[in-house]
DNA sequence: TTCGATAGTAGAACAGTGTTCGTCAACGAA
DNA sequence: TTCGTTGACGAACACTGTTCTACTATCGAA
């Protein structure tokens, strides 16, 4: 609208658009699509306050600081995982396998968590359940009380180490072809290992460098720790 | 020397005090010191630089990245693992477990290096030394070759995970009150949880929060690997 | 209705990181 | 003597976590 010469025009104030105020469970919500997104290392707190449209200063009203963030984001995780087989104490060791399988089912749809899950407590609801599932489990076997609490530590403790070395491997951004390179070159290197200091080194070097794709060692650190776990049961 | 009046004093060029060139050994020394010192935390290109009297730039005529000096130092780490005593066949289960005892006793006097050794392949003259050592002892179990051969990784992935979290607690600066106070706040939160929902949780939540200082649960955890290894030997 | 307190927002700044760029000096071969 | 190579290293780039400071909106008491 035009305006007469003598009125000068007031520019109108900008106001800001009402924002959806921040909260601790919308900052892990953003932080969830950053690390599905991009993996760990792109989850900081710029690019969280980024995708939430603020600034990084404002996320520190809502948390202590970046370990805070990553323990959230352990604990979102860890509410991924699902056990809804029901608990057949007679298949206690398969279905132990099968929730570790889980845990890292779940680190592997959140790639890099495991970087921050080391040393994190996860104490959610969804963690807690886990907890009492696998305390289940091992009672089913006649674990002692003690020895069935300490695997509650053990457990996610190797998953999440296998987890995070498969971090470290993927962010080498390397290609199939290259991890088949570094493995056959182990090999050849183990090969040409002098026999006499080094004889079951180089008589091993097939298996040495093996089942590095796929699960397979997975599978058996599983299994070596079921086992070793069942070696302690009670004798009725 | 007293120059006659009409010629200039000529400035001597400043000359530069010959400094002992770089290698990746004085390097990687360096970054020894910074870590012993220090923790990994301290670690930077920067202070390794400075230490060594130069700008970081200079390092990367010698490693590729961080990552490459990382793998240094926890190859430095690795050799000085020291396994003195001969391998006894008959007491294979008992020194396996001591070389688990001595690679966290050497990841301990390197504070925070765990956090760079998961993932990494030390495949220096003392690792590989290593290797051959639990081989040896694994096959003097009876152990099959290619159980053999994943063990000597899931045996360091375990002890590393552990040194791992340790770096991660001690990182927070807790005081032993500080931890204690944690703990026995974990004990109440189980204790609080709803008995018909959690009833194992809750009846250990004694156990499921001791033995957390000191070396139980890191003596626990070997146990029933080696205890799982054990399993699988072949019967003669 | 007014005013002070509080909480949250967010740009700027601080102190740090890993890494690359560009320049310079030293050195050895031609 | 000249030239190419190599290593050294300050500066710069792009990023990090966190704090400082100023501002705005909301709320409750007067």
């Amino acid at each position: 609208m035009t305006q007469p010469p003598w009125q000068p025009i007031t520019p109108a104030k900008p106001t800001r658009t009402p924002k959806e105020p921040l909260n601790r469970e919308r900052i892990v919500d953003a932080a969830m699509r950053v690390l599905v997104e991009s993996g760990y290392d792109a989850v900081s707190m710029r690019k969280v306050a980024q995708a939430l449209g603020t600034g990084p200063a404002s996320l520190y009203a809502h948390v202590a600081n970046k370990r805070e963030l990553d323990q959230l984001l352990v604990e979102r995780a860890a509410a991924q995982m699902r056990f809804d087989e029901p608990v057949d104490p007679a298949r206690w060791q398969e279905q132990l396998k099968a929730m570790m399988r889980e845990m890292l089912r779940a680190m592997r749809a959140n790639p890099g968590v495991a970087r921050a899950a080391i040393g994190a407590v996860p104490l959610g609801e969804r963690a807690l359940m886990s907890t009492e599932r696998m305390l289940t489990l091992l009672k089913a076997g006649n674990i002692p009380d003690q020895a069935a609490a300490w695997a509650v530590d053990l457990i996610p403790l190797y998953v999440t180490a296998v987890a995070f070395e498969e971090t470290v491997q993927s962010a080498t951004d390397w290609k199939p072809e290259d991890v088949e390179r570094f493995i056959s070159g182990l090999r050849s290197y183990f090969e040409s290992l002098p026999a006499d200091r080094f004889p079951l080194t180089v008589a091993l070097s097939g298996v040495l460098t093996s089942g590095a794709a796929g699960d397979e060692r997975f599978e058996f650190g599983i299994a070596v720790i079921v086992a070793g776990l069942a070696s302690l049961a009670e004798k009725n």
